[in-house]
DNA sequence: AAATTTAATAAGAAAAATCTATAATTTTAA
DNA sequence: TTAAAATTATAGATTTTTCTTATTAAATTT
């Protein structure tokens, strides 16, 4: 048994079709059938039904094939261990962004880190926080980047930076005169918030002191520019992070309206596990945003609003 | 990478030297040797330094050979993998037994155990119970033989036979002269017992009623024969487990007194993971036990003492 | 039924793992 | 301190394994 044999079968498993396997694995297609082979010959037994149209595993290939996932992965942690210590930037890193920070963060460092560190294999998917938070417990995922204090002693919370609330209220509405804004100012009834599954939502909802929301509609959006599009229509309005007010138009932006001193906001940390492995990817992704919001974000006086 | 580059490093390390690893590997000394160092050029580090005397590992050696050691031993689960879905009995398998079982346990099955199962390779090993525990929850263990219940919901339990006790009595002893003996009639005081650290310790206490033994003297021993020789030359007694006293001299038997009906009993089971590989033996071996304990204890009413 | 897709087989080429022989180095003992 | 012994590294030959190309066989699609 060799981890080469490993791969090529779950590269099998995973394809449903020798030929494929093979490309995916970069040999052809007889190389890779032969190994598979030998390794049903190793252990004597079929691990693969070729008669099934995606080819199926057998009952006891499935059972195999889920311990050579774990055989491969663990070995795949050599490199990281080996990176680790030598502290070089280096390898596949998986990274899962919550939705209402995915759009303003990423645009702000995807590139520069990409230039910096050009052996980084960067995956980053959009996720809510409980994946995150799933998925970094599994392993599946390498760090995640959502608002924080998540209570989950597992996983280790490095903040980045901190994000004031800004009210968008048109100049229809009686709150537009007012300089200032304050939580107290704002009725449950007249702000429109996320969909449910965002921990802005939750944010808001805290803000303003209210559990739930009762209106003569039901709005399931999970977009800032839904949500600012329909207040500048109706008598509504709403509260967005401040990184999202930033690429506003000029004229969005006049109905922009600030809280007073100390400006509720949210913590945003880089959220990791415990083994701590890819560690130095971990630092330079975080010095580099880091570095960025410094120059987008002056934070004095912030008042935080905790997620959950 | 390979599993066997893997593997010849782990010798190295294992018994710090290049010439006996290979032997251990049966290979040649120049192929482990040059083995390692295609490892070590993938990896891009130094495992070993080969200027220390037992060769040593490199601080981030160390930390390489921990992750090669958990690949090797998930490799190795591959065979069980199918050896358990085939049923057949067969490799390595490591058990544990407590002191107070092994020595009449074992040689009443080890015999006809390797001869009906040759393709076992059996490690037998004493432990306490606390170590059996743990070490099958490390998987450093694949099975245990131990006085039950545990009260370990991660572990799994079978009952193998229920084993009576029975006191040793002096025939200088006034309790000698009764035919049966209930608990109620030993006092602390007169009763010899096993060093801290064996449940049958335990067991004896609790069927006594009394938490501590305080006498004049203090006696260290883990063995039987030591306690049934003070017995027979000072003004105590004991108790033994029933299979304990079958191999007995007849002199030595004429001072057993059993106790009156329901015997007072411990339950020996063998004891296993939840992840449940390694089926096959565990059932094979332990239907080789019931069958020969059927035999030699004559179980009818019994009454359970709990050994924590 | 013909064409296409997909997997298995065969035979040779390339790569690798291993061996024997030997050199270099370190350790031990005189 | 030097000679002997033990241990590791290197070199070249040999065997084994892996991989490729070419082809066959089987199944699926048209």
């Amino acid at each position: 048994m060799t981890l080469t044999q490993l791969e090529y079968t779950l590269a099998v498993a995973e394809v449903g079709n020798f030929t494929l396997a093979a490309e995916k694995c970069f040999v052809t297609q007889p190389t890779l059938s032969m190994q598979v082979q030998k390794l049903e010959d190793e252990l004597g037994v079929k691990l693969f039904n070729r008669n099934t149209k995606p080819i199926g595993l057998t009952p006891i290939g499935s059972k195999i094939l889920t311990q050579a996932k774990t055989i491969v992965e663990e070995s795949k942690r050599m490199d990281d261990i080996v990176s680790m210590e030598k502290g070089e930037v280096k390898g596949e890193f998986k990274l899962g962004i919550i939705p209402t920070v995915m759009p303003t963060l990423l645009p702000m460092f995807l590139n520069n880190f990409i230039k910096k560190y050009p052996k980084v294999n960067l995956k980053i998917e959009d996720l809510n926080t409980s994946s995150i938070e799933e998925k970094l417990l599994g392993g599946r995922l390498d760090a995640g980047i959502a608002a924080t204090p998540l209570e989950n002693n597992k996983l280790i919370e490095k903040p980045l930076y901190y994000e004031p609330f800004v009210g968008y209220i048109p100049k229809s509405h009686p709150l537009s005169n007012l300089e200032f804004i304050e939580p107290i100012d704002i009725e449950e009834l007249e702000i429109l918030v996320l969909e449910d599954g965002h921990c802005f939502r939750n944010h808001v909802l805290k803000l303003c002191k209210t559990t739930t929301i009762s209106k003569s509609f039901d709005l399931k959006s999970g977009s800032f520019e839904t949500l600012v599009n329909l207040v500048n229509e109706g008598p509504w309005i709403t509260i967005l992070p401040y990184l999202q007010t930033l690429k506003m138009s000029s004229v969005d932006k006049a109905n922009l309206r600030y809280f007073k001193d100390p400006e509720p906001a949210r913590e945003i940390s880089i959220v990791y596990n415990k083994s701590q492995l890819k560690l130095p990817i971990i630092e330079a992704l975080s010095n580099q945003i880091e570095g960025i919001i410094r120059g987008a974000i002056k934070f004095d006086n912030i008042q935080l609003v905790a997620p959950k």
